[in-house]
DNA sequence: TAGATTGTTAATCGATTAACAATC
DNA sequence: TAGATTGTTAATCGATTAACAATC
């Protein structure tokens, strides 16, 4: 069982390991990834022992199997597919966002209740009107959503989300979901990371103290 | 000095704090915050105690003074100004989203170097040619840059932001930066977030554990 | 071989949680 | 007063780091 702290390095190491082998390096060392990434060499290793890819003494980690493994134990070997509620700038940003088939997310289906919207297409994509979401989750088997709503309606629309037998949530709206303990939650709340960067900006002006970046 | 974790669970509590003081509540306990952000009332307490508020026992906490005292200690009572660099998809949402407003972050320039995009205007701001970065930085002594390019460029960006006087950056190319420490780097990394809930759905079709949400 | 690097066990560090006295 | 709630000290838990043997 992977601990989350070294989960959320795996996107880190993935993104320089695939660098690396670009550039035409098979072989890479702890001690090299550590140093770009600003991380220990030691916890490059535990961390690298999570996926199960040994390396060898003196030369370090064969980067393509490392590559897999870390693809593999995310679950980003094989495409999942996923809706996308909200087609406001942000909902669009990520709906036209490119950078998701390498993580083996497939946005299929866009949804807003704006009559405005429904029918545009961001990219590929159709707007959908909301109150097609349940249809559609049920017909394409659909259990990741992701939302990209206002605060004042995401709790509401979560519970119909979770009704209609979604089973992950990706929550871009700045609200704390209260949900029943089996459905995954996982926020990217702008607020959050904003307050992590104001209050080290606040300590610097402060105590003067250096900044202890960390990939948080 | 306020840890991390307790920084990155302020934006909650600030967030429920407005929700009861527009309901009309003057006074909250931590029980209660603990309820509903699915936390525990002990931790609640010890946030709160960073904050410098005191609560009254059988009572709680008067909700105003909590707030000030949040917002006065991640630095969001006074507004700071920041650029913007990237003009995309993801750079004009995050040039219109309103709600930067209560966290004290003002946008005040939006910078591109694609030709097509400078001098449009996006909401009431006009894109900027990046050749102009320099001057501009001096000019309104700004100290905080946030960052939505690709990331095939985003090394050399930060690094050409960093002589240019900025202090601080908001990083949400995926990549990761590799800047002098007393530089404050935060990164909003979708792929990082999407990897937790990745893990949470793999961990769940494997051992079928329940999610253990938190405010990660 | 010598030395760089891996992998693991033990020590450290920091945050969360438990226990309980203090208080209105 | 009784009881709910606060605040603090100590215990626990988990992740990082240090130390060091194993290996190519």
């Amino acid at each position: 069982m992977i601990s989350i702290p070294t989960i959320k390095r795996f996107p880190s190491y993935l993104r320089l390991l695939q660098y690396y082998k670009e550039k035409g390096f098979s072989w890479i060392s702890a001690t090299t990834l550590a140093e770009d990434l600003g991380l220990t060499a030691v916890q490059v290793r535990k961390d690298m022992a999570g996926t199960g890819v040994e390396g060898k003494p003196k030369v370090g980690f064969e980067i393509a199997p490392l590559i897999d493994a870390i693809m593999q134990n995310l679950g980003w070997d094989q495409p999942t597919d996923a809706i996308l509620v909200g087609a406001g700038h942000l909902g669009g940003a990520l709906a036209r966002y490119e950078g998701f088939a390498s993580y083996g997310l497939r946005i299929i289906a866009v949804f807003d209740n704006d009559p405005v919207k429904i029918g545009m297409k961001i990219g590929t994509i159709t707007v959908l009107p909301m109150k097609e979401l349940r249809q559609y989750i049920d017909e394409h088997s659909v259990h990741i959503a992701v939302m990209a709503v206002p605060a004042a309606t995401a709790q509401e629309l979560a519970e119909d989300l979770v009704s209609f037998g979604i089973k992950a949530i990706w929550n871009f709206a700045p609200k704390d979901l209260k949900l029943p303990a089996y459905v995954i939650v996982q926020r990217t709340d702008l607020a959050t990371s904003f307050a992590v960067l104001s209050a080290k900006c606040k300590q610097l002006l402060s105590c003067g103290q250096s900044a202890k970046n960390e990939l948080v």
